[in-house]
DNA sequence: GTGCGCCTCCCCCGGCCGGGGGAACCGCAC
DNA sequence: GTGCGGTTCCCCCGGCCGGGGGAGGCGCAC
């Protein structure tokens, strides 16, 4: 990605079975690259400037310093890669502090092989990964520390079509509502899911009433 | 339904034109044979004296009496048909009203071909087609008038699949999670859609959402 | 004992969905 | 002008899903 072909990544994560199947997985997909690996969140800033990533893979529970503290000192420096962050659970309190450190976005562990790449991707092509709860509540709660708006998100469209996926329109149903080809639509669903870091239209649903993007009554 | 092999039924709606509709889908069914039609509530006790139908699907909005008038009146007698009423929105007050008035199954007027033969079929087994939360009100606003208590509703396992479903998971997790064959999962969700009268497990999702069967948060 | 409801699993099939590409247009910013 | 993000539409394809059947087991009620 640096170099227009191939996004380089650091995988960081305590579990060496877990950096192994990461690895597997990334390397897998052509334009994805493993430059390096670190088991604990001390060893990311030695790494880091050795490999000099477009993406870091981070955990977030790591014995001596924690995924939260690394993402804070490797988002302190000017080159800094992005940082996408592994949780085990979306609604763990982990996510909003690695907001607030600076993570570009969110990865669920549970999350498939595909996903795992278009995620990485989403985040090297710069754009953020998130759920857009932690958003809201970023921004309601108590203004952003001092980093760059992380903007990203859904765009105008974006958030029309995941508003009629969540009332459970069709792809062809949601066409003839907003008057576009089933293409479009499928394109816009497409980029929602991967904004959204999940699988289906389904799993969309549930993220747009848990974010409260959509409520429920 | 019977005499075991079809299952008679009547319409009423005051547009012919719906009844036309209806008709041309529902006679396409091999098990099901429309056997008169209404357009108007008070049309209603004549016809069904005539035609003696199974089920009976009433719109609720029409000239001089209304589909839960007539519902009632109709429920009032021993060999009462089943009464499958047509709305056009499910939050509609009228659902609430028809449910006292006895009716056993609610259909929405956007549902689909295929939906509305099942929803006719679910009625004539006995079943009921419920909205959850409109149980729910039933129960805890007021106990229902006097008629026998219509149970029916989600079966524990069925219950057990729609959270699921509702998180987001495929008919595999599910199984995975519940230790059951995918042909079982997909059997109870398939039962869950027609119980609750919705197209696929989105819908499902939304309806398990908006009916506080699941809270977001 | 005979049902009946529920749960379990099976087969076939058509359709929608999601992922992989790509391409074109537009407006705005640099 | 060049670039880029957003929007629109296109093709191909594999997979999951939902609908149509059916069948067997099990427990409970009548």
């Amino acid at each position: 990605m640096t170099d227009g072909t191939t996004t380089r990544v650091v995988l960081v994560d305590d579990e060496p079975l877990v950096r192994a199947g990461l690895r597997v997985i990334l390397d897998a997909e052509r334009d994805l690259e493993v430059v390096g690996e670190a088991g604990d969140g001390a060893e990311v800033p030695g790494v880091v400037a050795r490999a000099r990533p477009d993406v870091v893979l981070m955990d977030v529970r790591m014995p001596r310093v924690d995924g939260i503290a690394a993402t804070r000192a490797l988002l302190a420096r000017a080159d800094a890669p992005r940082v996408l962050v592994l949780t085990t659970f979306e609604n763990d309190d982990h996510v909003l502090d690695a907001l607030r450190a600076g993570a570009h976005g969110f990865l669920l562990k549970r999350a498939r092989p595909e996903e795992v790449a278009q995620a990485v991707r989403v985040v090297a092509r710069g754009e953020s990964l998130l759920f857009p709860d932690a958003v809201r509540r970023l921004a309601t709660a108590r203004p952003p520390a001092g980093d760059e708006l992380r903007d990203a998100r859904l765009t105008e469209r974006e958030g029309e079509v995941l508003r009629l996926v969540a009332q459970g329109l069709s792809n062809a149903e949601i066409a003839a509502e907003l008057f576009l080809g089933v293409e479009t639509v499928r394109t816009h669903v497409g980029n929602v899911l991967a904004k959204l870091g999940v699988r289906d239209r389904t799993q969309a649903v549930v993220r747009a009433y848990e974010s409260g993007f959509v409520r429920a009554g």
